[in-house]
DNA sequence: TTTAGACTTACTACCACAAGATGAT
DNA sequence: GAATCATCTTGTGGTAGTAAGTCTA
């Protein structure tokens, strides 16, 4: 925890200075306005859009294929989905990500096209599996359970209090050719490998023979493409300029997403509106319910927290309320 | 380098009771 | 089949307690 609050700081800091600009990662603006940043990419038009663009380009009835952009670069369409993470990621955050480490292989990777009229923004991005579903019923029912199972299973090497995603962000500088050895024997866990029409970034989905050494090089300063290492020619090697870049830019990137699914992940479901609303008016005892006294049943009637006006003002809060029936 | 203690962080159990679910009539 | 009633189960939030991790001497 300390790690990364120190890791946030530092980062935040940088990134402060000079905002998103200056890692050359501000948003891609929309194709068709120019003024909103895009938010989605259409692959038959060959367009970046905001949502309003896309509203009005494609109807409920379209059957142009979009998929969102990626939610940590926000430059590339999305290769797949996330549900562990709730997130749309490009090929090659995806491949940054869930080669991190063996935990975040595991993540379920969903693909991301999507038909018809945009609906709510990508987060979590609906799976083909539960389009009748709300928003919170995908994700409570599938990453949270994905993401602690995969949090339940530790690997050698694992930090505890880390999330799969953050563990080797956070420790990239500390990593060593041991760790790199250690992780030889698990690489081969199985991923589910989404079909190659979906390579909408121009690349390939998933890296099952080099995504550790991908992550591994590209945790240390010499980095080398896989693109380019993987023919077997020796790779030239890079600029200290240009490793330099691609280290802040995907540290950038990294936070950005550790930020962003910090602050998505943990929101509460509340099933019933209206026993959120009673609970809140029910008088405690060192945070646990006590019973009623007479005095708390008079002054529940003369006052403005009875269960029906609590109900009312706890359906308009900030948490996920499914109407109760 | 190891150990002990202090400190921090995250998680869980607990409580009462209305609302919801279920089965019987 | 629909309506009513009785009984059982579920879900709700704030706090204390505890486990686990981290830091320092």
């Amino acid at each position: 925890m300390k790690v990364e609050e120190q890791t946030v700081v530092g980062g935040g800091g940088g990134a402060g200075q000079g905002g998103a600009g200056f890692w050359g990662l501000a948003g891609r603006p929309c194709d068709t306005c120019a003024v909103d940043a895009a938010r989605l990419y259409c692959r038959l038009d060959g367009a970046y859009l905001c949502a309003g663009c896309d509203a009005r380009a494609h109807g409920a009835g379209s059957r142009h294929a979009r998929v969102w952009l990626c939610e940590v670069c926000e430059h590339a369409p999305a290769a797949v989905t996330c549900r562990a993470d709730a997130a749309a990621l490009c090929a090659t955050c995806d491949a940054d990500i869930h080669s991190a480490n063996p935990l975040a292989s595991r993540h379920l990777l969903l693909p991301t096209p999507f038909f018809g009229a945009l609906a709510d923004p990508p987060q979590p991005v609906p799976s083909p599996s539960s389009a009748a579903a709300t928003q919170e019923d995908a994700e409570d029912d599938g990453s949270n359970e994905a993401e602690a199972a995969s949090w339940l299973l530790p690997e050698p090497g694992d930090s505890p209090e880390d999330s799969a995603a953050t563990f080797f962000a956070d420790s990239d500088a500390y990593l060593d050719l041991d760790f790199v050895r250690s992780m030889d024997g698990i690489k081969a866990i199985g991923v589910p490998v989404a079909p190659s029409e979906l390579d909408l970034a121009g690349g390939t989905l998933f890296y099952p023979e080099h995504s550790m050494n991908h992550s591994m090089s590209t945790s240390e300063v010499a980095v080398v493409p896989d693109a380019l290492s993987a023919g077997g020619a020796p790779a030239p090697a890079p600029s200290v300029a240009v490793v330099a870049s691609k280290g802040k830019e995907r540290e950038a990137r990294l936070m950005r997403y550790r930020e962003k699914r910090k602050n998505r992940r943990f929101q509460k479901t509340i099933r019933y509106a209206s026993r959120k609303a009673y609970a809140e008016t029910r008088p405690r005892i060192k945070g646990r319910f006590a019973k009623r006294t007479a005095e708390d049943d008079a002054l529940e009637q003369d006052g403005p927290f009875s269960p029906a006006s609590s109900a009312h003002l706890a359906s308009d809060g900030d948490y996920g309320v499914v109407p109760s029936f």
